[in-house]
DNA sequence: CCATACCATGAATCCATCT
DNA sequence: AAGATGGATTCATGGTATG
């Protein structure tokens, strides 16, 4: 453990994971000594009965006692508290991340707006392998959204705008991430071989967040530690972390597994550059975007056959409903058929392939 | 123009562009009788002009955290008040769906909680092609926040399920949607070329909205209805709708590009539409149809259990008695069974799902 | 050793209808 | 109105067992 003297007479516990409550803690540290915090609050999640999959396996909810609240007014007091003290202990130019979902994020934005942070962005962290909605009733929920805000209007807050640049490829990084969740021999286990926290974050996601708003030798600060991926990639990364945590159990987690990490011996920040796929274009995203009208036929490469387009994206053909293969495989007699070189559209008398719309929506992704 | 009337005495205005303040239209329209409601809220630049204050370096902090929240507070009152107005127009199994920025959000989020909407899902627009932020000093704001509602918890709101599904290639559709801003033919020009209005949204999102959470012949009010997306697509799609807008001159664009539009053929419109809108047949049926007879045996799908048919339409298994679905979910020690599906009897040698029985009724009932 | 198949699981506000 | 019943519903990934 390291410590350093601040302009008070009060010891800045560096390294470290304090344990107790957020608010009591952070308020017996000194003001104005942190660069970053980052934090990620009970979710208030509200959730009621069991569910299951499909195949009948049952859920595992988060249903933490530390998820419990009665009512959003005392979400709102618990998150106006911790606000407030997280706020004292920014250094001026110092800046905030925390993370939600649509269960709390409103709350959240509101109170920090309140508190006098000013909201730099909203960044969406899109799961690339998220959970199903297992009953079809809502959309998949597959994206968490994080708030960047700086201590005050006019904070003169830290962006490495040129390494978030790198970092992409050499484009401007966006305000949507894509991520999958963490799992694998990042998640870490408990000694049942349980997960040892219900909500572990990826360490890529702190990754982006700590070289994009800090600097080596930064002072980050997460009032609700968990099992420490914030102190993890701090010490990676060269950064010093204070973590606050309640629950003995994820403290030790933490303090283990935040032994075991080496700090970049360099900029030793490889991007993956994998060659990506195509992007899957749906064909209904033709239609949504009026490039294929509802009702507008579509003719057979070999123009023995046409069949009509629904406004799902769907098509009606003679005795047959369903997506672009599957009427054709249908019509043709065929086990599979790829719609996508099959159907054609007319425009001025021209017959095209759909597959050209295909190809403009892509190249627009490109940009 | 068409009107219809309502349980009350009011005439409900069907596919007519309101003009005038969107609380008082809304409060003199007939409660419970809007399907849904879309709504694009200004984004609260009059809070920016205030706070922005010209070259003032040396804000005083205090000062500058009573005007913010003073602000929010104009704006919280405004949003409070729109909100419990569309609220009252909703019918019991209504929804709304709500955009915004980062900037006025977290307010309507968390003002929707509070008017006793529940939140069914936070929707991602990632827009494939945003404006990049020129200075550098934040990630691109590539994106806008949805809100989908519905007016009460336990609202029976619409959500076609397969219908999404179908326009995102057959996998369940999640809640981050890639869509290219509105730009080119679509987008609305003045007499000067310039414009026509500032933040006009693409068809694409208003046609996934309303494909997803509304069905042919309902009700769509906007009450912030500018130049008319809402009404443009609820047109095409055979949906009623119903616009409020307080500028003249952006009414008078909307009614000309409304008068374009033609609704498309009524097979375009049919969606697809899962198992569950199928009627429901008792298994008993199928017993007394002689399809299955008393005493004969059925086999579950892995084959490792078999139960009897009685005359009532009931199985009989090894200390079991009771429907197709309570014998199957005790037999698998499982929570619940779809007994259509695990069940098979036999014919001619042959292994066959008893919900083939099923379809054949079903198949009947169509003529 | 490799290829394939099977299985487990993730911050989830996840049913409709009839008795 | 509460309780019981019918029966509809999943995607990506990593780990483990099998061949």
């Amino acid at each position: 453990m390291t410590t350093t003297k601040t302009q008070g007479a009060t010891a800045l516990p560096l390294n470290t994971i304090l344990s107790g409550d957020c608010v009591e803690v952070m308020n017996s540290l000194p003001a104005a000594s942190v660069d970053l915090i980052f934090a990620d609050p009970p979710y208030n999640l509200q959730l009621k009965g069991q569910l299951h999959r499909p195949d009948n396996s049952q859920v595992d909810a988060v249903d933490d006692h530390w998820d419990q609240f009665s009512s959003f007014a005392t979400y709102d007091r618990f998150t106006r508290d911790w606000l407030k003290a997280a706020r004292r202990l920014l250094k001026p130019n110092g800046a905030i991340w925390v993370i939600g979902s649509y269960h709390n994020i409103f709350r959240v934005g509101s109170a920090l707006q309140d508190a006098g942070y000013w909201i730099l962005n909203d960044v969406v962290w899109r799961k690339s392998n998220p959970m199903p909605n297992f009953r079809g009733k809502r959309f998949t929920n597959a994206h968490e959204t994080m708030i960047w805000a700086s201590k005050s209007e006019g904070g003169k807050y830290t962006f490495n705008y040129e390494a978030l640049k790198a970092l992409n490829e050499g484009v401007q990084m966006r305000s949507d991430w894509v991520m999958p969740i963490c799992t694998g021999h990042e998640r870490l286990k408990d000694e049942n071989g349980d997960k040892a926290h219900p909500t572990q974050k990826p360490e890529a996601l702190l990754h982006r967040i700590l070289v994009g708003s800090t600097n080596p030798g930064d002072v980050v600060l997460d009032p609700f530690f968990g099992t420490g991926t914030t102190g993890a990639v701090a010490k990676m990364l060269g950064r010093e972390f204070i973590g606050i945590e309640r629950e003995d159990a994820y403290r030790q987690v933490a303090e283990k597994r935040i032994a075991k990490v080496r700090k970049f011996d360099r900029e030793a920040l490889q991007v993956s550059a994998g060659k990506r796929a195509e992007p899957r274009i749906p064909f209904g995203q033709l239609v949504e975007r009026g490039m294929l009208r509802p009702g507008e036929e579509l003719y057979s490469m070999n123009q023995r056959h046409k069949a009509k387009v629904r406004a799902d994206g769907t098509l009606i053909g003679q005795n047959i409903k369903g997506s672009i293969h599957q009427v054709g495989a249908f019509l043709e007699n065929a086990p599979s058929c790829n719609g996508w070189t099959y159907w054609c559209f007319k425009r001025d008398g021209k017959v095209v392939p759909i597959d050209v719309l295909r190809q403009q929506i892509r190249s627009e992704l490109e940009n």
